[in-house]
DNA sequence: TGGGTTTATTGAAACGGTTCAATAACCCAT
DNA sequence: ATGGGTTATTGAACCGTTTCAATAAACCCA
């Protein structure tokens, strides 16, 4: 394995020289530059990792910490699909930087927070983006004690004061209420993500602000909590349709939600977009390829994924300690929505 | 930032006894380790990751490197979808041996190869994940010269005397064939992954001989090369119908290629499961909430990130340097296949 | 009691880079 | 020639661990 020191010695220089060349190039002499350059190629030689990171204290790795629990053995998590698209703007964004992802996994929350403490403390990032802000998030404090960068995608409910990137999730289920109303429809319900989650305050509040924008009377029994799932909108689906007054189109917390109330529509004999109306959250790539085709609101998470790591490293940079920044979700219309009378 | 040193002092010992409590507790007198201990903890102290590895030549990592294009913003690639759950499984089994996953990104393969020598060469792995197979990869090589443990996930054309986990695409395949003749179909077509794939001949294979042992008239004009993407689906089984005598069943490459086919057959009028069945291959997540769900070759993708993991850590431990893994899909059916006549 | 073994602990030398004060070399103006 | 100011290069200390030969302590048994 070459070291430094064999580039520095078959290059009749110091090592000192080897490693300004490397560090910034134009420190050295350009002749002096060439043969080292040479001798680099020649011998394929990559400084080491972690001798330059014991002394340099920078790792060019920013790291991420993904809950994967055991027992569901098959994510049918709409998040997930999400997550890779997420993933993928991190990923490529980070490499634009010169920096790898350092990714790691935790069982359950617990965990989570062990796991963050790990990385930080065996300085194996000089970052981190935080996931699924909950409410009252305690990676939030944990990190900004520990004084490591970090972005978080979501806002928690008070004390913001911590870089992040979001989605207005309110202004798009307004968007999407107000769409709606303008096709007719009256009785539009709700299907929420958990209570827990920071963005279910948002679209709540997107929600009931959409409908008193519009004349629209306000129903509880037509927002129903649920989780992510296809299975959660399939059997919420089934409860708002047993209603005395079922509504006429559905709001879903996410596509695989939508996917799911669609299915439970489509069992009781109704057709989707003609008889009710329904409209997902996020659009993933498959919400334009299933039958009927979904309307939607759209997060644009590759770009949310490269927002979040630039963010990071302007942060990491010391360019901007506070970077926030809010992305407006799109309404997306194809043909699981249509007018109502 | 606590260092070894002042755990060794403030515990009243040396930095070697301290290093031994680390790597091996039992090297320590109980008491000096109660101790150790306590300090340890009072301190919060993480050892940290770059010293560590400097010296011990190993870095408690692996990697994996992945293909990005900025082009295609948008991955409608089910390989993606499977990917993610390949990841979880990766990742998990990776935390379960304490080690941690390093993603790294690269624009097309030309940089993908540059990116593993980077990897390797900078040591910031003990070992690899290969993924995406060709008939023949200069990966391989690569990685076999520069005597890094990896194990790939697929077979190459020749030499396959590496570490690898593959599913077996020809029984899948051929059981598919054979499921869909012991319903009537007898005009069986084929949408084959892009030809410098591996697992394309594989499957291929398994196509041709499933017909010869159903006793089914092979017909070139039913075998048409595609991608994995929606899109090819799309074209080609529009392609297929359009034939003389267009087939009655269709096999793809993968479901979203399925739902491709699935949405031309539903454009020209028919119905999928009765006037023409259509068979994925994967089974992602969301194969069995569409509409018609999908009939398909279940890949356990979790599993194989399992399995990639377990042989890669028996090739880093030594254990085992050539543990080599076949799986076989299933065939999950569903509703996207019926009988003929 | 003493020699031999086992068990715990220590101290110092690595590991392969970066960093920075010190030096050397060079150029130009006086 | 001399001095001042750049520009290039050097050498050694240092980063925080692991490793291992050497030592010390404890134990065992004849």
């Amino acid at each position: 394995m070459t070291t430094i020191r064999e580039i520095a010695t078959s290059a009749g220089v110091s090592i000192g020289t080897v490693s300004n060349y490397l560090n910034d190039p134009k420190l050295v002499a350009p002749e002096t530059r060439k043969k080292i350059e040479a001798k680099i190629r020649e011998a394929n030689y990559h400084p080491k990792a972690a001798a330059r990171s014991l002394k340099s204290r920078q790792t060019k790795r920013v790291g991420l910490v993904r809950i994967i629990s055991p027992e569901d053995y098959r994510s049918t998590d709409p998040g997930d699909n999400a997550f890779l698209e997420l993933l993928a703007g991190i990923n490529s964004m980070v490499a634009e930087n010169g920096y790898d992802l350092l990714i790691s996994a935790a069982k359950n929350e617990a965990e989570e927070l062990k796991t963050y403490a790990r990385l930080v403390g065996t300085g194996q990032v000089d970052g981190l983006v935080v996931m699924g802000i909950g409410r009252t998030d305690p990676r939030l404090p944990f990190l900004q004690e520990k004084k490591i960068p970090f972005v978080a995608y979501g806002r928690a409910e008070q004390d913001t004061n911590y870089p992040y990137v979001d989605v207005d999730g309110a202004a798009g289920i307004a968007k999407a209420v107000k769409y709606l109303s303008d096709l007719g429809h009256r009785r539009i319900a709700y299907i929420t993500p958990p209570q827990s989650l920071m963005c279910t305050q948002q679209r709540l509040e997107g929600y009931w602000r959409g409908l008193a924008e519009n004349q629209l009377q306000p129903e509880d029994a037509y927002v129903l909590e649920g989780a992510f799932s296809q299975r959660s909108g399939q059997t919420l689906a089934h409860k708002l349709l047993d209603l005395p007054e079922p509504p006429t189109a559905i709001l879903t917390a996410s596509d695989v939600c939508a996917l799911g109330a669609i299915r439970a529509i489509h069992d009781r004999g109704l057709v989707v977009g003609k008889q009710i109306s329904v409209v997902g959250f996020d659009d993933i790539s498959l919400a334009g390829m299933v039958h009927p085709s979904l309307t939607t609101l759209s997060q644009p998470f590759r770009r949310i994924g490269f927002e979040l790591m630039q963010s990071l490293f302007s942060v990491i940079s010391g360019e901007n300690a506070m970077p926030q920044t809010i992305l407006s979700p799109e309404l997306v219309v194809r043909q699981s929505t249509g007018k109502w009378n």
